[in-house]
DNA sequence: TTCAGTAGGTTACTACCGGTAAGTTATGTG
DNA sequence: CACATAACTTACCGGTAGTAACCTACTGAA
């Protein structure tokens, strides 16, 4: 009804075409996850999301079926960003050790340089979607694994349910940490790193 | 418009009467602190509430302001029983590393017996309300606080910065073996805190 | 050149839920 | 027995997820 808000300037200028779907599914993508991490998913009306592409409610459903559907996707995409940073931190690591170290700093640089990605993991179960639910476990999963998998390397004796035990002990001290980090900007991901590795290294090490 | 769902019975039977308003409240907490934690804070109306309690609506604004507001009692419930229970057993402790396994195990414990608490401390940011995430804030403020603390005896040398990100990290890694326990019914609070132990108890000693 | 098929796009609705205004009834007390 | 008031209800509003039905610009073949 009224003028539109101030600072909701229908993305960029060019816009106002038609476009073909790839591309416009990646423009509403982008867009979403600015809003999504930044005011919150439950604040945030499709219309919102619609009006800062330059674009009508319906096409949103058209190409994601549901708001669910639409952080489905971000998130998504956020996990294929974090399992390949992490992916390639662990490829050039030499000792299992140093491979755990380098692991945890390539997640300290994505919650870094990543911020909205990162922002949109952190919460929990924010969504009552069982899809998205799911999709935020499995992500988790996917980095426990990956932890554990690291643990087994330095500690190939122990019994698998204390491993477990380490590795999602481990991945919850990492999400404190960065979100501690969220409140502490001096503390690099470098410090934090180091910080975690002499909490978790002498149980390692010794055992 | 269709009948009641089969399930919802308006809560015990004797409930059909004018109630003083502090019985009432204890109720509705009662109430919508088993919804809210199992079918989650969203997903649940305020409808559905006060036809559980067996009520209509604006009864639940009159006594707590808003749906926020409810949550945010249960929160405060939950909040002062997790406080109790830890301190309870910080109490009784010996030396400082019983403390931290005292701790850990006064958590595990209350994450067990007040799984409805519980369920709700867990969620993150599920809601966009400020009061809420606030509170939120602070009880996790409050168990990382007591946390360092008791690191604090252990180390009394350590500067403050990895102190601090000691006790985030264990609060980290307390939430996420937690969670982990609610897939892993066999892991008792006795088993989840000797992980934990085994992991952090090394860096603790030798430093 | 034209014109049908379709991908891209919109308007205008419904249903549901958080929240509220205004009114009604039970109940304890002078 | 008033009657004040605490306990409670009905009936509404605004906003948002989701949908139906319709429109329109572009494409490629006849």
């Amino acid at each position: 009804m009224e003028a539109e808000q101030a600072d909701t300037h229908p993305v960029a200028t060019a816009s106002r075409k038609r476009l073909p779907r790839a591309e416009r599914e990646r423009q509403i993508l982008e867009v979403a996850e600015e809003v999504f991490a930044t005011r919150g998913y439950q604040t945030t009306s499709m219309d919102d999301i619609a009006q800062r592409v330059g674009l009508s409610k319906p096409m949103l459903y058209e190409y994601f079926g549901s708001k669910d559907g639409l952080l489905l996707a971000c998130l998504e995409r956020a996990r294929r960003e974090l399992l390949e940073s992490t992916t390639a931190a662990a490829a050039n690591a030499v000792g299992p050790e140093q491979l755990l170290h380098d692991g945890l700093l390539a997640f300290f640089r994505f919650s870094d340089e990543h911020r909205q990605a990162w922002a949109l993991l952190r919460n929990e179960s924010t969504v009552p979607s069982l899809p998205v639910n799911s999709e935020l476990e499995s992500i988790r999963s996917q980095q426990v694994e990956f932890t554990a998998d690291m643990l087994r390397l330095s500690l190939p004796n122990m019994n698998e349910e204390r491993l477990e035990a380490f590795a999602e002990a481990i991945i919850g001290a990492c999400e404190r940490l960065a979100m501690w980090r969220e409140r502490r900007p001096e503390i690099t991901p470098e410090v934090a790193t180091e910080h975690l590795m002499a909490l978790v290294s002498p149980s390692l090490t010794t055992a």
